[in-house]
DNA sequence: ATGTGC
């Protein structure tokens, strides 16, 4: 295969031309030092192909986190014309509204830290991790189609948190247009005992604190202080989303003879966006994306009770207000204007987060002055990030920016680095406690294996697709 | 990511 032309569009974004079956070029955001490790990566040919796909709008996008991934780059946004275009379940990823919560305490570090080992045995105990993790509840397939239908509101319904964390959630926690009948029985099997748990692999549930503030007002406007103690819960839609995207994908492979799409990779399996295949994984995909939004809320109550009986005070005086919500693994129907002109498209956002700026009537009137909250989680020894979105991106990127880390080692490498240490321990002599359900997730996620995500947020907040707001460092996590 | 792998 030919070697990738790019070309420099300025400091932090660069262009590989359309040529050949591209119908946009491709356009990646990053540095010189990430772009130089990209040029040895398949992710960049990804993206390539998913511009080879009918009825993509102005570019493929990758972000400076972007790394291979199942058929699309995880890193990667794209928008598709609702006439002309496709949706593809590779272009959400398996783990459909993988997403963040940031909540934050109205207590400091030096009140939580005397608390902190007990802290993390009891979240261990009332967050269920791991693959195959269970029984935070369990619930009829009648029960979990409400969910599918209704989200957050459903689990807010059943007593897991309150009314005021709804707003503070992206699409306020349920998406619209949500069909159960879309949905396997299979996959309706998997998910009934999933909700309130947090998985494998890189989600997690982590306590930090307000270690930096770049951006005064939007702390403030957010209400992070410096010191306050914070929690991270990253997780999905589990077993449940992950069985929706393996459906749909043999589904849509099957019917691409029938709508004569032809593709550079067979895992861009896609169907045209009005035909009865891609109405139907939309309708379920929203489903999933139901099921995280539910998903988390249950765990944001969960972790509510567990501050509340380690630290031995009343809920309201820990105060685990919910700052915001997004998802990175998502396609939505959004109004973006494109070439001076007011479109509704597709956008699908895989590994990205949207980033809507000020003003935007999407993001909550609270925080409408300064741009829809941005979280970007980091890796387990190091630190996370909140950014805010900005009418640049809005321009430039259909409102996204970057969601996180990305691996730089393999699993299998990250492994090997880590065998024969005591990786718990290490961490423990930073000052941060790790409770795992495997030992091998944990050497499988040492920080390592895992670009420094500053780095990431750097290239954004250069290229101006958002802003730094705060930094977050961890004292406490859970782990798959 | 995933009742991890064909």
């Amino acid at each position: 295969m030919a070697a990738l032309r790019f070309v420099k569009v300025h400091d932090y974004l660069w262009e590989i031309p359309k040529a050949g079956g591209m119908r946009v070029p491709a356009r990646i955001y990053a540095s010189e030092r990430i772009l130089r490790e990209l040029k040895e990566d398949q992710a960049p040919q990804q993206a390539v192909n998913v511009a080879h796909l009918p009825g993509i709008v102005k570019y493929s996008l990758a972000m400076p986190d972007i790394h291979w991934g199942y058929g699309f780059p995880i890193g990667g946004v794209a928008a598709f014309d609702l006439e002309e275009g496709v949706i593809s379940p590779g272009g959400v990823g398996y783990d459909i509204n993988c997403g963040v919560r940031l909540l934050a305490s109205r207590l400091t570090y030096e009140e939580v830290a005397p608390h902190l080992e007990r802290l993390v045995d009891i979240l261990f105990r009332r967050v269920p991790t791991g693959v195959g993790a269970a029984g935070a509840l369990k619930v009829s397939r009648q029960e979990l189609r409400r969910v599918a239908v209704e989200g957050a509101h459903w689990a807010v319904r059943q007593g897991f948190g309150s009314e005021t964390d709804l707003a503070f959630i992206e699409e306020s926690g349920r998406m619209e247009g949500a069909d159960p009948d879309a949905v396997s029985e299979r996959a309706y099997e998997r998910g009934r005992d999933q909700l309130g748990t947090l998985g494998s692999g890189n989600h997690f549930l982590e306590v930090g604190y307000v270690a930096q503030i770049f951006d005064d007002e939007a702390a403030r406007v957010l209400g992070l202080f410096p010191g306050q103690v914070t929690v991270i819960i990253h997780t999905g839609s589990r077993g449940f989303g992950y069985q929706i995207c393996d459906d749909y994908l043999a589904i849509m492979d099957r019917a691409l003879a029938k709508y004569h799409i032809r593709l550079p990779d067979r895992q861009l399996a896609c169907a045209p966006l009005r035909s009865p295949e891609g109405q139907q994984y939309l309708a379920a995909m929203r489903c999933g994306i139901n099921f995280a939004f539910a998903n988390r809320q249950i765990i944001a109550h969960n972790t509510r009770k567990a501050f509340a009986e380690a630290l031995g005070m009343r809920e309201e005086e820990v105060g685990l207000r919910t700052v915001y919500e997004v998802a990175h693994n998502i396609a939505k129907i959004e109004e973006h204007t494109i070439d001076g002109e007011q479109r509704r498209v597709c956008v699908h956002r895989k590994g990205a987060t949207r980033a809507f700026p000020p003003g935007h009537p999407q993001i909550p009137a609270a925080y409408r002055s300064i741009g829809q909250p941005v979280l970007i989680p980091g890796d387990m020894g190091r630190y996370s990030y909140v950014l805010i979105g900005t009418e640049q991106a809005m321009q430039e990127t259909f409102g996204s920016t970057c969601h996180g880390a990305g691996r730089q080692l393999s699993r299998r490498k990250a492994k090997k680095v880590a065998s024969g240490r005591r990786v718990a321990d290490e961490l423990r002599a930073q000052g941060i406690i790790v409770r795992g359900a495997s030992l091998r997730t944990i050497n499988e996620e040492i920080p390592e294996a895992y670009k420094d995500v500053a780095e990431v947020v750097e290239v954004c907040h250069q290229a101006g697709i958002s802003r730094k707001v705060a930094q977050l460092r961890p004292i406490g996590c859970i782990k798959g």
